[in-house]
Formats: C-alpha cells, sequence, structure tokens
DNA sequence: GTTAGCACTCGCGGATCGAGACTGCCAATA
DNA sequence: TATTGGCAGTCTCGATCCGCGAGTGCTAAC
C-alpha cells in the first residue's frame, strides 16, 4: 500500500484500465487489455503487471475470478499524473450556447441555467452555488415600512444581487422618515462593502440621536446577514443518476438524496473550493460524508467580479469519464461567469 | 364497465379491498378479506362479489391466482364515497408545529418549510406553488439604475413578496430622476392592484411629456410581469419515493423526476385547482400528463389572504392511504395559511 | 342466496447446473 | 531476468426446474 512510484508501464496499463472500465463498466481482464491497449504484450505479463497494482492498492477486483476495477487511489493516480487534458466539443460548445441564449437576464436565471445545462452535457448531477456576496459593493438601500415596527431592507449589490432582511425597531418609524434614511444612506453607501460602512459608522463616535440608533441597527444587520455564508445549493439532472447501474441499489440513491435535499452538508463542501485552483476532483472515500462513499465531485468557481464568486460542478458516481467532465464543468463555468459579468457593472 | 350503482356490500367490500391493499401492498384475497372484515361471510361468497366488482371494472386481479387490487375507477369510488374522514394525530400535528416554529418568517422560508414537513409526514413527494400575485395590492416601489439605460423595477407587494424586473428605457435617466418618480409612484399606488394603476394612468389621456413614458413603461411592465403566471413550483420529499415498492420499476421513477425537474407541466395541473374546493384528488390515468399515469395528487389551496393564494399538495403512487394524505395535506395547508395571513397586513 | 369442497392455475423462491471469464502458477523460452 | 504459453482452479451469472402456497372458479348441496 505503500506509496511506490508507478514505472511507465504500470501506468500505462492503470491508464488503460481506467480509461476502458469508465465506459464499459465491466471489470476489465488481461485479455482485453492485451487485445485493445498492448498488442505487443502477452495476456499473462499483463496479468503480473495487474497483480502488482492490486499489491499497491490502484487496483481490486470484485472477486477472485474477475477482471481489475481501479480504487478510489486508483482514479486519484489517474487524474492526477495520467488524464489527457480533453476539449469540449463543437456540439457540447453549442449546446451551452443555445442554452444560455435563452436564459433571463438575472443572476437566478443564469445560474439555473447553468445548472440545467451542466447536468445535461456531463450526465450527472450539477451542483451550483449562489455567488458569495460577503465582499460586494453595495448599490442601493430601500427601507420599507412593514407592521408598524417592522422594517423590511431591500439591498442591491453589484450584479444587481437583491437582498433582503426584516428588522424589528424599538418604536414605530413613518416611512417618510425610512425613506430619508435611506436617501442618506444610498448617498454614502454607492461602491462600499458592509464592512467598511460599518467601520466608518463606528469611527462618528457614540452619538444617541434616535436615528443613528436606527441606522446601526440597519447597518448592524445588512453586515450579519451578509456574513452568513451561502447555504443555499441548485441543483439539477437527479434523474440522470437512474442511467447509472451503480445507483440500482437504491440505498446509494437514498443517501444522495438525502444529501441534495438538505443540502447544508454539501453546502459546506462546495464552499471550500479553492478560488485559485483550476479544477478540483474529490473522489470517493477523499469525501468526510459518508453518503458520498461512491460517489466523486468535480468543482470549480465561476465570478461574477474579482469579490463575488460562487462554486459549480457535478456530483456522479467514482466511474465517470473525468476528462470529459472536467472540460465540460470548466465550459459552463466559464460561460456562466462570462454571463455574469457584464451584469457586474 | 357501465356505472352499476353498487349495493352496500359491494361497497363494504371495495372498501375492504382499497384499505387492505394501502396499508399491505399485497393484492387482497377472499380468504383475508373473510377473516378480517367479514367474519359473517364465507370466502366463497366474497369471491362471488370481486368477480363482480372485477366486472364492472373496480378491481382488476394481476394474474389470475392472485388476489384483487382497486383499479383506478375503484380507488375513484372510494375516495368519492367510501372514504372515513380523518384527523391528523397529535404526533402529526406536534411535528408540523415544531417545524413551522424554526420556519423564518419570509414567504419563501414558510413555504419551503410547509413542502419539507408534507413530504415528511405523508411519506410522499410534496408540492407547492408560489403564491398568485396578479391580484395582490402593491405596497412600495422602488426604482434603481443599473447600467446607463437599464432600470431595475423592485415591487413589494403584500405579504412582504418582493418581485423585480429590468426594463429598458429609450434614453438615460438619473437615479434622482428614477428616485422622484419612485416616490410619486409610492404616494399615488399604495394599496392598488397594477391593472387598477393601469386604468388610472390611461384616464389621464395622451400626454406627451418624458417622464410620463418613462411611468408608463414602467407600469406596463410591472402589470405583464405579474399576469405572467407563477411557473416555479418547490417540491421535498423525493428520497421518499424510493421506500415505496411501486418505484423499484426505474422508469416511473425517472419520467416522475422529469416533471418534478422541468415544473412547467406540473405548475399547469397544480393552478388548476379550484380555490374554493376543499381537497381535490387525481387518480392514476385521470391525469393528462402519462408520466403520471401510476401516481395520485392530493392538492389543496392556502392562502395569504382573500386575493393571494397558492396551491399544496402531495404526489405519489396510486396506492396510497388517502384519508390520512388528505387530512395531513389540509393540515399543512391550514398551518401555512395562519402563517402567512399575518404578513399580509 | 350462501356455502363447502375440490380441481386447477400461477407466481415466487430456492436449488441445481453448465458455460464462460479470469486468474495464478509453473515451466519453458529468449 | 523478463516474458510467455499452457493449464488447472475459482467464481459469477443466467437458465432451468421444481414444489409450495395462495387464490380462484365451478359445482353441488344446503
Amino acid at each position: 500500500m505503500e506509496a511506490t512510484p508507478l514505472d511507465e508501464r504500470k501506468q500505462q496499463i492503470l491508464k488503460a484500465v481506467v480509461s476502458d472500465y469508465t465506459v464499459t463498466g465491466v471489470p476489465v481482464g488481461s485479455q482485453v487489455l492485451a487485445a485493445k491497449y498492448f498488442i505487443a504484450l502477452s495476456s499473462a505479463t499483463i496479468r503480473n503487471e495487474l497483480a502488482d497494482l492490486v499489491g499497491t492498492g490502484y487496483l481490486q477486483q470484485p472477486h477472485t475470478s474477475a477482471g481489475r476495477v481501479p480504487t478510489d487511489r486508483g482514479y486519484r493516480y489517474f487524474v492526477d499524473f495520467l488524464m489527457d487534458p480533453e476539449a469540449a466539443s463543437p456540439t457540447v460548445r453549442r449546446t451551452v450556447k443555445q442554452a444560455f441564449e435563452t436564459a433571463p437576464h438575472s443572476v437566478e436565471g443564469i445560474l439555473e441555467k447553468a445548472a440545467m445545462v451542466l447536468a445535461q452535457i456531463t450526465e450527472n448531477v450539477s451542483l451550483v452555488t449562489a455567488p458569495e456576496t460577503s465582499e460586494a459593493r453595495i448599490k442601493h438601500i430601500d427601507l420599507v415600512s412593514l407592521e408598524s415596527q417592522s422594517v423590511l431592507i431591500i439591498l442591491v449589490l453589484e450584479g444587481n444581487l437583491i437582498k433582503q432582511t426584516v428588522i424589528r425597531l424599538e418604536r414605530a418609524t413613518s416611512q417618510d422618515d425610512l425613506s430619508r434614511m435611506a436617501a442618506m444612506l444610498n448617498r454614502k453607501v454607492k461602491g462600499q462593502t458592509a464592512e467598511e460602512l460599518l467601520s466608518r459608522l463606528q469611527q462618528l463616535g457614540p452619538d444617541r440621536d434616535e436615528q443613528r440608533q436606527i441606522l446601526e441597527r440597519v447597518i448592524d444587520s445588512i453586515s450579519t446577514h451578509q456574513a452568513q455564508r451561502q447555504s443555499v445549493v441548485l441543483h439539477d439532472g437527479v434523474r440522470n443518476l437512474l442511467r447509472h447501474p451503480e445507483f440500482v441499489e437504491v440505498n446509494r440513491l437514498e443517501e444522495l438524496l438525502e444529501l441534495l435535499e438538505q443540502g447544508a452538508q454539501l453546502a459546506g463542501i462546495l464552499q471550500q473550493v479553492a478560488f485559485d485552483k483550476d479544477v478540483e476532483i474529490i473522489i470517493g472515500r477523499e469525501n468526510t460524508s459518508s453518503g458520498l462513499r461512491e460517489c466523486s465531485l468535480v468543482l470549480t468557481t465561476y465570478k461574477m467580479d474579482e469579490r463575488v464568486r460562487g462554486t459549480i460542478g457535478v456530483i456522479g458516481p467514482t466511474r465517470m469519464h473525468y476528462g470529459q467532465v472536467v472540460a465540460r464543468v470548466r465550459l459552463v463555468s466559464q460561460a456562466t461567469s462570462e454571463l455574469l459579468g457584464p451584469l457586474g457593472n
């Protein structure tokens, strides 16, 4: 099990096993390998190599007289060192383009389309988080009086993201007063983040003016509201899972559905995707969550601008065509960023 | 197959078959019926009656030597005439109460909770539409300048529902001008529906003032935006389907998932639910949609106030415990209405 | 109209079995 | 020493078969 570096031929064999297995779904044996990938070698030679690869933990066999199947470790080695870079086919590019052409010009609409088309072209379940807005600049604030002491705060952030919260005040305040405050805030607030706004307000020192108190409440609520991490995860394409033979076992499907429907745990995973890396792949048991034991995630990020970003990717069985999925996730991520960018002004 | 009115005993037998089958899932035979429900009768007598019920189309048998199973027609007769009214158990009431206690005080949050708890207590997939707002009164309007000629219209309706649209103007308009217009609109608009607003504006006759033009565009877009029917359908509890033996057949599940994920067709069905009826039940092939061939829908409506209402219910296999599901759908609908009501001021 | 009895049908689950696919090992080979 | 052909052994999978049990329809008696 120790990390023996693989010699060239073992690498090629591992690569062939992974490639073949991901498309056929059938454990691959020494004869097929010899016939399809290594005409120069005999099946017996390959058998020896295969036995070694099992010994070092890159492959396993479902039962004594079956072919070999990659382990998580095998997949990991494959995606790290062996995978050929692929580009999305023109057909796929066209599909994506067409999908986005009919998308509405709102952030939510675009993200929904992205989830839809990504699920479609990868034949897996797509995942998309709403953009992280804690560092987004504020564009517009509006205060609306609801019942006597409740105030609805509407926040328009860059990218035309709209956020809303309700706060309760200690005493009733008229809509006129609120409008005046909103106007004032709008003058001061343009192009700042909530944190900046908060610190600027504190610089002014304590001041018992009633209006200031309300303002503090408002700004405070804005900043805490923004601080709480996004837990909304869009997903699409659950029906695709049914086509994969690994999910005829209903329990796996059920575990996965539960994760998708509650969302919180997935949100945690998606938020850990680094913004600087290209595409991140998490394979099988590398996942902390036991429900994802037999699943892989292929994730990357999209961005509206430098500060406002989110995660996008797919989840599917560990046996997936990684090269292709990576290319397509990247494609959709880029297309999404391009569409969202212009909204960010 | 003609509509023979069923005599008392046949009704009782049909009722017993439906009741037993919905809980056991096993075709029910004459002996079980005699033992469990009709001790006074012999199994032979019951066999005769069963044969009649098959002849008139209320029952069917999967194969020659199996028990009987209700047809769609049998279920229909059951829910129309035979079903005992049930009340939700204290345990269930408590579950619902607790679920809503942790719900956020927003319309979306409450509806999501409703979908969640309804799925949980009925062990089926829940469906909830966003409230129909075309007749809702407008509470507040805000206009935000985006890029040069784009304007974001934010509409706060009664119940604190927030709607947003973007329109493009013929020429650039400053945020100050927009704010002035918004203030003006807010004075005029309070407590009116978009239609009322539109007609009032038209009464004033043609007027080439530029500001008026913009206002017309704004109001027009508001009213058309509101007019388009809600197609958003929340759903929850897909994992529950996996527990039902009727969905081991993966094709059915896939058809159903497709309907859920695209949403439009379901939205059409849900919108046809009458606002005056109590609970509406659609059984199997009564559905126009072929994907719902083997499913039943139990639907009702909730309301925020007299004008703002939506649909809520569940979808599950035709073999469901109708009495219980009806009671629980009704319960959640009422609880939802009660929670949303106070927000409607 | 109801019932007991009986022959008959049919699906389901378990047992059995042979074919096929691979492997591991060994001895021969280059 | 690395590679290869040969071979015996292992294990899964699918087909087939069979008997049990459940349930029916029919008939004749009550």
